[in-house]
DNA sequence: AGGGGTACTTACCAACAGGTGAGTACCCGA
DNA sequence: TCGGGTACTCACCTGTTGGTAAGTACCCCT
């Protein structure tokens, strides 16, 4: 289970940030709920072209336990759960930013395409 | 092999940075080499306590490849050779640096311990 | 002559990340 | 009644990551 061991030792806070990040879609995630402050779990997936349910709920199950994303489940009848950020998800958000702008600078560079993950006006529909 | 694939399609900045950035010990030799402005292999193995020489190998390649590290070698015996970062390294350094920060903070909140580098200083302090 | 240093390369192997496809239980609209 | 939607869980399988241990070739020091 990768649900436990994590958190350290670290070598540096670099190493704890990416303990916490790492993960296919640990980033989309993030921004995905930064961006739409709550989302529910089917919108999510639908938001993240290519991802499996399994390995979204383990992400999004990690990152609640790692204090990033807030889970609210609603026991109503078709089930209801909505995910947002709490504070440290979005100051993780917010430092990642930097980094998101060197990435984009070397898409640039290098002239990598670009999967546009854009979902205020969807490619395919 | 890992040396060819990469470079993308990429979803967004922060996907292409972390293409670059994933593996155990490549923030750690970014850190290390923009500190010390040049390193020796023997130097950075050293630095880097637990590292494989195949790993620590296989990470510098990568690296050179993706236009981080410069690579000089000297001709002589016993043979030389020099690691240090492009501006492109010392960029994404500077990049990482925020990340770093709010790692900091995650470990100290969370009270993981923190292994020491055991170099001057540790790293993003 | 033996041990240690330089900078690697290679083969083999274990652990883990992540994908596939199925199942669960309940509801709604056609 | 059938298909589809809600939010998952589970078993199985594969590809990648990273570790171990050995070898290479040449040199210096004792």
């Amino acid at each position: 289970m990768a649900t436990s061991a994590r958190r350290g030792p670290y070598f540096c806070g670099i190493d704890a940030a990416m303990d916490v990040v790492t993960g296919k879609w640990k980033s989309l995630i993030l921004w995905e709920l930064d961006h739409y402050g709550v989302r529910r779990f089917a919108e999510l997936r639908r938001g993240l072209p290519g991802v499996s349910e399994k390995m979204l709920i383990q992400h999004l199950r990690e990152m609640e336990e790692d204090g990033l994303v807030h889970r609210e489940v609603y026991r109503e009848v078709p089930p209801k759960v909505e995910y947002s950020l709490t504070e440290h998800g979005v100051s993780l958000n917010a430092a990642l930013a930097s980094l998101g702008a060197w990435g984009t600078e070397r898409i640039r560079r290098i002239g990598a395409e670009k999967v546009s993950a854009d979902v205020t006006e969807t490619p395919q529909s």
